[in-house]
Order: C-alpha cells, then sequence, then structure tokens
DNA sequence: AGCTGGTCCTGATGGC
DNA sequence: TGCCATCAGGACCAGC
C-alpha cells in the first residue's frame, strides 16, 4: 500500500545503491500504466547516469542531468532491487526493467495505477510539473505545522477525513494513515476542515507527524502486497490501531472500533476517542 | 459479488 | 449573472 512511508521507504532501500550507477538499459514489457510509458524512454535513459532520488509526496524522482525520471506506484504497484544478474524470470506484472550496471530496479504493478513519465531538464523545474504543481506540503518537512494545517483548511467544507486525502493541503496521507492519524488526534473524521480550530489543526499536524514517521521507521505497512525494494515485508499493518479493525477493541478505550464510508473509501475509527 | 491502497478528470454545486 | 474554488462521482485494473 504505497502510501508516504511505503514510497520512503522504497526511495532509501534503493538510494544507497543506486545513487551515481549509469543505466545499462530500460526495458518496457507493458507500457499500459496510468499513462503510457513514454516510447523514447529507453533511448532517454540508456548510459546515464542517475545523480540522487528524491520523493515529492507518493512520487519517486529520479534525477539525471538532463531531466527527471518520474514515478508513482498508484495502488499496488512496488520497485524490487535486484543484484545485477540475480533477478527472478520476469512474472506476469512486471512491467519495467531499468538495468543499472550493478543491479535492476523492477517496476510490478498488478492494477497498473501506477506511472512511469520523463520531464525534461529543458522544460524547467520538475516541481512545476502539473502532476507536482498543486501538491501540499510535505508533512515531514519543518514547514508542515498546525498553523500551516490550519491555513490549507480554512473555507473547506468536506469532511477533514476527505481534505487529507485530497493532497493538496498535505501530501502523502493515503486512506490508511488518515484514519490513524484522526484516532491518534483524537478527531472525528466527519468533521467539515473548516471547523477545526487552531487547537485541533496542531493536534493533528503532530499526529500526521508521529504516524508517518512511525511507519517509516517500522519499513511501511505489510497489508496485502507491499514489500520494500528489498523484499522485506513492512510491519505498520501490526501497529494499526484502528484501521482494518471494526468490531474490535479500540486500545484505548475498550469500545469497538466502527467502520464508515466516507467518499467511497473505509474509515475506521473510535466514536468515544475521537471527539475531542 | 463486493471489496481493496491513489488520484486525475469531469461536471455539479455553492460562495462572493 | 459570472467567475472561481471546491466537491462528488467515475474512471482506470487485478486479486481476493
Amino acid at each position: 500500500m504505497p502510501e508516504l512511508p511505503e514510497v520512503e521507504v522504497t526511495r532509501r532501500s534503493m538510494t544507497g545503491v543506486l545513487e551515481g550507477r549509469t543505466v545499462r538499459a530500460l526495458r518496457v514489457y507493458e507500457r499500459r500504466l496510468r499513462w503510457p510509458v513514454p516510447r523514447a524512454l529507453a533511448a532517454t535513459l540508456a548510459g546515464r547516469r542517475l545523480q540522487r532520488i528524491d520523493r515529492r509526496g507518493k512520487y519517486l524522482l529520479w534525477r539525471f542531468e538532463h531531466g527527471v525520471l518520474i514515478s508513482h506506484l498508484g495502488m499496488t504497484g512496488s520497485w524490487r532491487l535486484y543484484p545485477y544478474g540475480a533477478a527472478p524470470e520476469r512474472g506476469p506484472h512486471d512491467h519495467v526493467d531499468l538495468d543499472f550496471d550493478t543491479a535492476l530496479a523492477r517496476l510490478t504493478d498488478p492494477r497498473r495505477f501506477g506511472a512511469l513519465l520523463w520531464h525534461r531538464a529543458a522544460d524547467g523545474d520538475v516541481e512545476r510539473h502539473p502532476l507536482l504543481a498543486s501538491l501540499g506540503v510535505e508533512p515531514l518537512d519543518p514547514g508542515f505545522d498546525g498553523a500551516r494545517l490550519y491555513l490549507a483548511t480554512r473555507g473547506r467544507s468536506a469532511a477533514i477525513k476527505q481534505v487529507l486525502l485530497a493532497g493538496d493541503a498535505v501530501v502523502g496521507v493515503g486512506n490508511i494513515y488518515a484514519s490513524e492519524s484522526l484516532f491518534d488526534a483524537g478527531i472525528d473524521p466527519r468533521v467539515p476542515a473548516r471547523r477545526l480550530g487552531p487547537t485541533r489543526c496542531a493536534r493533528l499536524a503532530a499526529a500526521i507527524r508521529r504516524v508517518l514517521a512511525e511507519a517509516i521507521e517500522a519499513g511501511g505497512s505489510t497489508l496485502r502486497d507491499y514489500a520494500s525494494a528489498d523484499g522485506a515485508p513492512g510491519q505498520y499493518a501490526l501497529q494499526a490501531r484502528v484501521y482494518g479493525r471494526d468490531g474490535s477493541d479500540c486500545p484505548v478505550c475498550g469500545r469497538p472500533i466502527r467502520r464508515i464510508v466516507q467518499g467511497q473509501r473505509a474509515t475506521y475509527w473510535c466514536a468515544f476517542c475521537q471527539r475531542r
């Protein structure tokens, strides 16, 4: 479940191995991802040296001198890293091999909601790319705090859960961590965002930072088919306090965890603990 | 059959 | 009325 922690764990597990390495070849087996993988991408990348891998929201930014490879994992995508020559035979959902001189990065994505795009350096700062331009603040950056969240939620009548998911107030909070953060902050997920005052915004911002940081620390989530790039499953699901636990006891008050649907997405919460 | 992680796009709605 | 921002729903898929 690639939410921000999973993407960050992926980034960290690849960056040390691949930064400074040269692309031997890019092989595209299935270009029908969310948008078609550009036909010229193989020629664009062959022989080029990867400078570094950054992250913006849930996007990975593979920086080269002449441009940036933008990748997104969608709902089911993952990058796996193999030592050179050690990759197993390609499976049915392995769509791209990014072959470096020392290792192979392989993109797997059963549902194909992910993306692999190219941004030319000549077209300017990648942060101004249409996919990145309207993203909210990075939750783990120092610039994200209660005051920032308070400003970003003014005039927003939608439920706070849905404003978190929208990604224009703060990036990287997906369905799982939205429930977990709101539980941590003791805030009802149904509250219109504009009704949160500075106090609750401060609690929520702190909760988001804490939950995401803990998840990164734990190596990402292990729900469904996620695994970090070295294949080790994440542990976060073992620590989820409300997500996926409807009917079981609230870890704080012991009352049952509820499941509701907001915007066609499941929300898990404790009606007793989340009314502050 | 119905549910599942993300998010772009479209068309509708609502405030000024 | 018109403009703009926001909102809600649909779309993309495969696997369980």
